[in-house]
DNA sequence: AATCCGGGGCG
DNA sequence: CGCCCAGGATT
């Protein structure tokens, strides 16, 4: 007879379970649910000097509900779902106005802050609150489907409703926190993706994938479809190692964030400077580059414009545009293919 | 080039 | 509820 679904999660992270990361020394709400937000989107490697340079400029819920977005973007910056970076502050400012800084401790108000549904809500409070709550993450999804050989794809309400119901059924009352933090190390460290490793596996004495020999086809991959292409021209006015930005609409692809002007055609061009106050100065075209999203590709054909002086107009700089100089970087949020582009002038500028 | 991802928002 | 959206890393 085997011995419980947990008891065996259990026994293996008391072994090989992950103790050392940054977000598991003098664990609070905070640093876990900032470290949860991070994780959602990006590895454990990655996520790491992310969060401590985060935890070191907003130590605690009050700095961060005081910071500007820009700074709180500017940490973000590479870190992608930059709408995940706005909810976090957003959240923070809830956290002070309403719980007087301190984390709530209701599943209900925790699920309520933008940004935490029902996983992420179960995680801050069984690993920062020793409660009984389960977690539903892609670490754990695969665990389970494949151990309990669960076909369909998770996106599905059917499938996920299922693996809820798995979740909460093998959640213990006790050590709810090691059993949390192990099902998500099972996931990261032995049941990945492509080649789990099946024989140092606890589970794997009763794991249908395992038997059957289904580990590549559990979980059941998402319906693929293909990615329509879009275009765009970025226009990067250019003085010295001084670039021109304009910040994004605090909404949609890129919120918030600070990035180059663009245009759909060249036709655009006059006009757009015109309208800019600025000089027509050489014409400088770099290498067209493609950016993929979820749901669709970029192909950017960056257009650098060579100035002798900075326009008086935008000189004055209304609150939605800026001079970025790469020798002296404004602490803003930039997507990806901004950082590209700015780094690829300052090598070619021989910076 | 394909795959993955928790949650928000919309119809 | 089902569907779309979001950005980068990894494979």
């Amino acid at each position: 007879m085997l011995n419980t679904f947990a008891s065996r999660i259990l026994a293996w992270f008391d072994i090989h379970g992950r103790k050392h990361l940054p977000w598991q020394q003098d664990k609070t709400p905070y640093k876990v649910w900032v470290s949860e937000i991070m994780l959602q989107q990006t590895q454990v490697t990655t996520v790491i000097p992310y969060f401590q340079r985060f935890m070191q400029r907003f130590p605690d819920v009050q700095a961060l509900a005081a910071a500007p977005q820009d700074e709180v973007l500017h940490h973000w910056t590479g870190l992608g779902y930059y709408a995940r970076a706005r909810n976090l502050h957003k959240a923070a400012q809830m956290i002070v106005a309403e719980y007087q800084g301190q984390f709530p401790r209701e599943k209900e108000q925790v699920m309520a802050l933008p940004g935490i549904g029902r996983s992420t809500a179960g995680a801050v409070l069984s690993l920062a609150c020793q409660q009984h709550h389960a977690i539903l993450d892609g670490n754990v999804k695969r665990v389970l489907a494949r151990h309990a050989g669960i076909d369909g794809w998770p996106g599905e309400k059917k499938v996920e409703s299922r693996l809820w119901e798995l979740a909460e059924q093998l959640t213990p009352a006790h050590r709810t926190a090691d059993y949390t933090q192990a099902m998500m190390d099972m996931g990261a460290t032995l049941c990945t993706r492509s080649k789990p490793n099946c024989s140092d596996c606890p589970l794997s004495a009763d794991c249908v994938a395992f038997k059957t020999g289904r580990q590549a086809d559990l979980p059941t991959k998402k319906p693929k479809k293909t990615l329509p292409v879009r275009q765009t021209i970025m226009l990067i006015p250019k003085v010295g190692s001084q670039l021109l930005m304009q910040q994004r609409p605090p909404v949609g692809l890129w919120g918030g964030l600070w990035g180059f002007a663009e245009i759909a055609s060249v036709e655009q061009l006059p006009e757009w400077l015109r309208c800019q106050r600025l000089e027509t100065g050489k014409q400088i075209w770099l290498e067209p580059f493609r950016h993929t999203f979820s749901h669709f590709h970029l192909d950017i054909q960056p257009l650098v414009i060579e100035l002798q002086h900075i326009s008086q107009v935008i000189e004055v700089q209304d609150a939605n545009s800026l001079w970025y100089d790469w020798r002296n970087p404004s602490a803003i949020g930039l997507a990806a293919p901004t950082t590209m582009i700015v780094k690829d002038l300052q090598s070619m500028s021989g910076q």
